[in-house]
DNA sequence: ATTACTATTGGAATCGATTCCAAACAATTT
DNA sequence: AAATTGTTTGGAATCGATTCCAATAGTAAT
């Protein structure tokens, strides 16, 4: 029993250490005589504890090295700071890192962590995600899709505040953040507008999806508040991707009296875009310019010239959401009654990103 | 009271509906007329269940609509069914979507659900993250980084099961799962050698990481199976971005004996490459071959001609690392003792993409 | 008939926190 | 001195499952 170990102490130090035995609030309250409820109020920052029970308190939960087991606080509180994440569709899109990364770094400001389920467009997936996010009693539900779009959600959803991020449902019955589409196409025709183009065309996508809408709206309202004419032949809708974006262009080159500029509905299209202009021998920005959107870094950036467009904020809105969910828990943990006022659809906009091709 | 509800009915009525009483493991018991502990037994399926008195038990379930407080299991049990999953950086990379797709599919099938934390690289947020974690009780943990590269995890990490994904550290003291990138550069080479070229540049990374080193193995190696002699002038060593590809391809190209064909370390050097060829007036693959690896679809499919390239098996990696998880969660519920043996440290090949480039 | 065993069951104890109530005590007012 | 008020505290009850133990009933073996 001298200050070397023996080999029993060892071995049972070693056990200690490898598996140590938790640490409860009971075993705080002893070791700092007091009781469990006197704990549990310095834990919890309640009034009415006096300053010298309290250090006495800290200093057991510091000697001990308490943590709290997170399913216990849950079962009696009923809050698990847990908020649900879910995704239709995670791995398509090098978007989705942007929103998840926003959403995450958000929620773990407000202390919260996020659970994720992707469902890849499975309806039934879908029910039991958040039926399973329920049964895990999570705070709240994030909705996430990968673009902008109308959904339906499943109804369970609505028992708990849940947001929906990148979508909406087209009864504006839940609160929703989406990217602003109008402005951006707004602003993108507008920068051509204010380089001094006035033939500018648009190559635009055929799905029947909002950006594609409202994209257009935009380009059409930039031009009308700079006084030019809309000229029809100017549009054109392609699928998007490069080919579209390729044959769009060749389309506007071949008009008798082409444009010195084009919008194109997203960065694959300008990428097609690009090839076109330059087979037919003319430069960016010189000849034409372009313009593009959503900011896919891996084209964007690394085509040459680098690539003008507008940014999709995926980041923001992954922010956005998540604030706005922890901003309807404060307030429903006070008044217990539900939010009558009807939920926000919030359009973020979409910010240039300034390259050389304009 | 006739059949027309009374106000005060339909109030309760709707308040009933609205905020649904939790049923639990007790109504369940009472409704069927047995214990809790027969309840419990039949949820769980456990043995010594009489087949009538299960048919009771299962019908009131049904009845009631009962669904577990998972908190109050996560309690009791000490097992959350739930599974940690840290990431380095989820937003710069298009894998990330990958990989997060792999793991949560594999967790789902298992029953599991992730709990996700980026962490930015910010080592004190690392930290937190495993607390965080293991505070929560979750079963296991995924340690994944958004390239293959050695790392140092925190050692807390320890106390739970742990598997590395697309990193590993250095004493392989966890299990941990890679990308197969000496295979990957042999394969690569090796299909060039087959298509009928002798001579093959590689423009490699300047960066010291495994894939930097191992691809350059392979390269070597594919030769070497083939009798083909190595060159040192063929290969040549860049950034990591289109400009270092072209620079690259531009050297390769004043060789007074250059190469027929070309693998580069990734497709956005490759990229680059393909620019370098085409300045020189060259085609591709007729006069120049070129290999990417990477897959980065944005990339590699839109290229014109498509780029055959290397896939980094990041869904697959996602799915063997939580199903190693998995396993590793089984046998330490039956043993309690640790794992004695190694921990596996696992390579997956990188499958090859065809397309027109070679 | 007695013993030994198995199959089935009910219910108390348990997990680890929070919360509420009553008690103890101090300070103030009447 | 008695009554009132306010502060601080301990500890029982609670959240909703699982698990273990003891009890019962039924069957087989002695």
């Amino acid at each position: 029993m001298e200050s070397i170990p023996t080999g029993i102490d060892s071995i049972i130090y070693f056990r200690v250490m490898s598996k140590p035995t938790k640490v409860t609030i009971q075993d705080i309250a002893r070791f700092a005589g007091v009781g469990v409820g006197t704990v549990s109020r310095v834990l919890n920052g309640h009034p009415n504890v006096s300053p010298e029970t309290e250090a006495n308190v800290r200093k057991a939960i510091e000697a001990l090295g308490y943590r709290p087991v997170v399913a216990a606080q849950t079962l009696r509180t009923r809050r698990s700071n847990v908020i649900g994440f879910i995704t239709d569709e995670i791995a398509t899109s090098p978007h989705a890192g942007q929103i998840i990364r926003g959403a995450q770094e958000a929620a773990w400001k407000g202390g919260k962590i996020l659970l994720l389920v992707n469902t890849q467009w499975d309806p039934e997936l879908e029910q039991a995600a958040v039926e399973t996010m329920i049964d895990r009693q999570v705070d709240g539900l994030i909705y996430a899709t990968m673009y902008h779009r109308p959904v339906t959600p499943p109804e369970i959803m609505r028992q708990i505040p849940s947001v929906l991020l990148d979508c909406f449902t087209e009864d504006a019955s839940l609160p929703s953040v989406v990217p602003d589409e109008f402005n951006g196409g707004y602003e993108a025709t507008k920068l051509l507008i204010e380089r001094g183009h006035q033939r500018i065309g648009f190559i635009n996508n055929t799905d029947p999806i909002p950006a594609q809408r409202l994209r257009m709206k935009g380009y059409c309202a930039a031009l009308e508040s700079y006084d030019l004419p809309f000229d029809e032949a100017l549009v054109v809708e392609r699928k998007s991707e490069p080919k579209g974006g390729y044959d769009g262009m060749m389309v506007l080159l071949d008009l008798p009296d082409p444009p010195s500029a084009v919008f194109c509905f997203n960065d694959r299209m300008a990428m097609g875009a690009y090839d076109a202009i330059r087979q037919r021998g003319f430069r960016i920005p010189q000849d034409i310019a372009v313009i593009g959107f959503d900011n896919q870094e891996l084209i964007a950036a690394n085509l040459y010239p680098g690539l003008t467009t507008m940014q999709l904020p995926h980041y923001e809105m992954g922010i956005w959401a998540v604030e706005y969910l922890l901003s309807m828990l404060e307030t429903s943990e006070k008044d217990d009654f539900k939010q009558e006022c009807s939920p926000p659809q919030v359009q973020l906009k979409c910010p240039l990103v300034l390259r050389d091709s304009v």
